[in-house]
DNA sequence: TGCGACACATATCG
DNA sequence: ACGATATGTGTCGC
């Protein structure tokens, strides 16, 4: 109707112009991400088999495409990406009745067989050119007014990714109500498992995850790159960043001590950060780097009924 | 030149 | 409907 036209073309208009801080518009889908490498096997410990891991992530926000494809985030804005893994030929159920391991390399001889105690996601950026790890930075919603931490490492279970518009309307919610839905998307819980089941010994995987609310979906929200990165090489050249999602094998070593198994892992294809540079802002970005039909789509979908 | 800190503005949440 | 909140970005000053 009227009111859609004329939101669709404040919409064009707006592609050159600042964005607005709270405009739901900044959830967009970002660049895709790898098949999933594999750096160390898995063995189911009932059978003895391995099992092939798959990791999936998607970027929700903070990434746009430029003009020669390249994907290109703010060095001063938040972005968001979820994370989850699943075990080939392991759905949910038959997950829950397992324990899993793998080997550690051992720093003397060979390798060590070690039990899996839980799988974890994490996210770690690298700096294309060498291996180095960049680090990331999480802020709380109050921002400067609150403390900055490295992003979690998520203990998970096997897990779908929710589509880019839940991930986009779970955000800053406090609502109890809203909270308790999207709890049930993000979170399996145990205690609520165990009691459903009435089980009283478990011996499968489950048992040794650190704590009752398992995500199934790591969701990353608020993250940076680290202040201090350098962008670029010299004034011409950009550096280029990738994002990595790791699935790891938290398992204990001979002092019992907790430590992380690398397994496998995802990259997102080079990403260009613009610093803080004035030259970075108030530009012309009217070249269609947002494409037509995906506008109106989203707000048709956004808007609903009368 | 780039960074920490603070400021302003504005869509969303409840 | 309206106050509080979250967050892109403008700016000052080192």
């Amino acid at each position: 109707m009227l009111s859609q036209q004329v939101k669709v073309e404040n919409l064009l208009e707006s592609a050159s112009k600042k964005v607005a801080p709270r405009s739901s518009d900044l959830y967009r889908v970002g660049p895709q991400f790898s098949q999933t490498n594999h750096h160390q096997q898995i063995y189911c410990h009932s059978t003895g088999m391995d099992v092939l891991p798959s990791l999936h992530a998607r970027i929700d926000r903070g990434f746009e495409v430029g003009d020669e494809g390249t994907w290109i985030g703010y060095k001063r804005n938040y972005f968001t990406l979820v994370a989850s893994f699943s075990l080939d030929g392991f759905e949910f159920q038959r997950f829950l009745q397992n324990r899993f391991y793998t080997y550690e390399k051992s720093k003397t001889s060979g390798e060590h067989k070690v039990d899996i105690s839980y799988f974890a996601i994490r996210l770690v950026a690298k700096c294309s050119d060498d291996e180095v790890n960049i680090s990331l930075v999480q802020h709380t919603p109050k921002r400067d007014k609150g403390p900055q931490f490295p992003p979690p490492i998520y203990p998970a279970v096997p897990g779908d990714l929710p589509d880019h518009g839940t991930v986009k309307v779970s955000s800053n919610k406090r609502n109890t109500t809203k909270l308790d839905n999207l709890n049930k998307i993000f979170y399996f819980d145990r205690g609520e498992y165990y009691r459903n089941t009435n089980l009283v010994k478990d011996d499968s995987i489950l048992k040794s995850y650190p704590s009752d609310m398992v995500p199934r979906v790591a969701r990353f929200e608020r993250i940076q790159f680290t202040s201090s990165i350098r962008m670029r090489t010299t004034s011409a050249n950009n550096r280029f960043f990738t994002l990595h999602v790791e699935l790891l094998g938290i398992v204990e070593d001979e002092d019992s001590h907790i430590q992380p198994i690398l397994l496998s892992s995802i990259e997102s294809p080079p990403l260009v950060i613009r610093g803080r540079s004035p030259s970075n802002y108030h530009k012309d970005k009217t070249s269609g780097y947002r494409a037509m039909d995906d506008i109106s789509s989203q707000h048709l979908q956004q808007m609903g009924p009368p």
